[in-house]
DNA sequence: ACGAGCGATGAAAGCGCTTGCAAGCCTTTT
DNA sequence: AAAAGGCTTGCAAGCGCTTTCATCGCTCGT
């Protein structure tokens, strides 16, 4: 391999016959070229083999177009399909996504921001909660597009898009007692979310007179196993529940496979609801209630408020996506 | 927001009543500073609060410290551990994962590739299979490090760490022939990978004896619901199979509650085996037997091949992590 | 005690692009 | 017909760092 160097923005403008500033010009935006011009680069860049570099147009534009989304983990992870959306989305407008795990530790989160910003992205998406109240000051005072997805929180760093997850569970909790349950159960992932509606549920529930739920505890991310672990742990309550309601579709499901094969029929001896409305939730035996958030419409507001941020624009602190229970064969 | 300029490295350097120069090298490879310099510098960075412009740094240095990760989704992938795993290890080095969704299609591969080289990454991390030629090529042709993982090509376009598919699939084969099965039936996913598997099993099988198995197709990316269509599908069979060898552990786990939905009993009836060996398939009523690949070992040798080329060592051009079928209750 | 050798530092030349400013050339307006 | 704009394009000054080369003291060996 013989190491020519390789082209450069120089190279591609001789070779067209115009300046650098002309081709930079039309790599950004073409139509500002002349007709003409604009062909003879086009062939220029071509017989070159002209591949831009972003890093030095980054440092020259001050813009790198590159996106940080801070996710706890990815192996087992509600927010693949808004991640997913998200980059898919952004890759089509020249923006690249660079994914950090945080994990669910405070230590990792405030390393991964400080590498976002060295790297000057033009935002950071986070789809963990941010509790450290000093992590949430020294975003708030960067002039840099911070959005917070999944959460509402009352005081967002910069722009938050979610949903309530109090007011999920409150939903949820109507939406039991009006079907009839007495004694629900919850199964609670050890994140804030996960509480948030759970106390959430807890609170309606108890205000509209029914006896307080019972509750375990389980760590996440939240999978599977514990949904088979969380029905043996049924066994040691004073009495058994009509209805557990899981943290997760992923814990609904485990904990329905356990029930059957302790030979319990789901719903009649004993329903379950999940959370996340994953593909899989409606494709069990049987299919599972669910609550349902659009990841897409997330990533869909996360692409709209970052093009108003773009072109200057004001956007709302707090967008609300909504979240609907889904009523299915398991409860 | 007083718009103050951020500090740079120069504002840090006269802080510290030093050049630059020494303020980069004490940022890059603290050991090389005097260190008395380096103390007053560390006090110079936390009292400017400067945070140092890694796109300037990637420029100068002809260094991104940024890898790209192109896989096919990460909603439902067998990679995601792998991914995982990666963007950990990396991260501790002061390296950044893009991460970038190809699909199955060769368009947006190519698409991303050309992304990837415009930001001077350091290294390309391919999880799907490169299946054009021409692309292979180009690849090859870049002074670039990219690694090809879980699968083991024949002529790997830099480095490959995998395994062979095809030996996955034999030794499937051979297991369940061992466990004296009859008639396997195939699930197999629309991917190159999994017909590798699959006509690895198909050609050991038959050379040993055994009847051709039969076989249906899905699309990708598998999951639960096709493990339940799947099942529905066996009633087309001429014959029932006494075994289900699915490609992944998804599809096994869809199938296994479909036929328990249905009144057979797994394994006795019907036994089945997925890939992958997610967490699912040790908490699985039954549990699955399934084929282990590990993914985190696959990141730790990304890793070793990384920091080889970084210093300018050799490398193994294929790398066989190898695989192993892991025996459960399901078949 | 003196030159060799080494460790620590500084000066300065880029890295490859973007963009404000100004110039040149037309078309339109008065 | 001259002035006023509107389009295109070029010039050149950075963007904030890294790294080579040279310099300056010192320590050490003899």
């Amino acid at each position: 391999m013989s190491s020519i160097r390789a082209p450069r923005l120089d190279d591609v403008a001789s070779q067209a016959g115009v300046s650098a500033a002309t081709v930079s010009r039309f790599l950004n935006n073409p139509d500002v070229v002349a007709p003409a011009t604009a062909e003879r680069i086009r062939q220029a860049i071509a017989a070159t083999g002209y591949v831009p570099n972003m890093t030095a147009g980054a440092l020259a534009g001050s813009r790198s177009r590159l996106i940080a989304a801070l996710v706890p983990d990815i192996a087992q992870s509600l927010f693949n399909d808004t991640v997913e959306a998200m980059i898919e989305k952004l890759a089509e407008e020249g923006n690249s996504v660079v994914l950090a795990l945080t994990g669910s530790d405070n230590h990792r989160l405030d390393a991964e921001i400080n590498m976002a910003l060295a790297r000057r992205v033009d935002a950071i998406i986070l789809t963990g909660i941010v509790s450290d109240p000093e992590t949430r000051e020294r975003l708030r005072a960067h002039p840099l597009t911070v959005i917070e997805t999944w959460g509402l929180p009352d005081e967002p760093i910069d722009v938050a898009i979610g949903f309530s997850h109090r007011a999920a569970g409150e939903e949820m909790a109507r939406f039991l007692r009006g079907r009839g349950y007495r004694r629900p159960h919850l199964v609670v992932p050890r994140s804030t979310r996960s509480e948030r509606r759970a106390n959430g549920f807890v609170d309606r529930w108890v205000r509209d007179g029914g006896p307080e739920p019972t509750r375990l505890e389980v760590n996440v991310p939240s999978h599977f196993g514990q949904g088979r672990l969380s029905f043996r742990a049924l066994t040691d309550l004073a009495e058994m529940p009509d209805v557990v309601v899981c943290g997760s579709d992923w814990i609904a499901q485990g904990l329905i496979v356990e029930a059957q094969a302790a030979g319990m029929r789901v719903p009649d001896q004993l329903a379950v609801t999940g959370f996340g409305n994953l593909r899989l939730a409606g494709d069990m035996r049987p299919t599972i209630t669910s609550v349902d958030v659009d990841g897409s419409h997330i990533a869909r507001e996360v692409i709209r408020v970052l093009r108003a941020r773009a072109a200057g624009d004001n956007v709302e602190q707090r967008i609300d996506v909504g979240f609907r229970v889904i009523a299915r064969e398991s409860a």
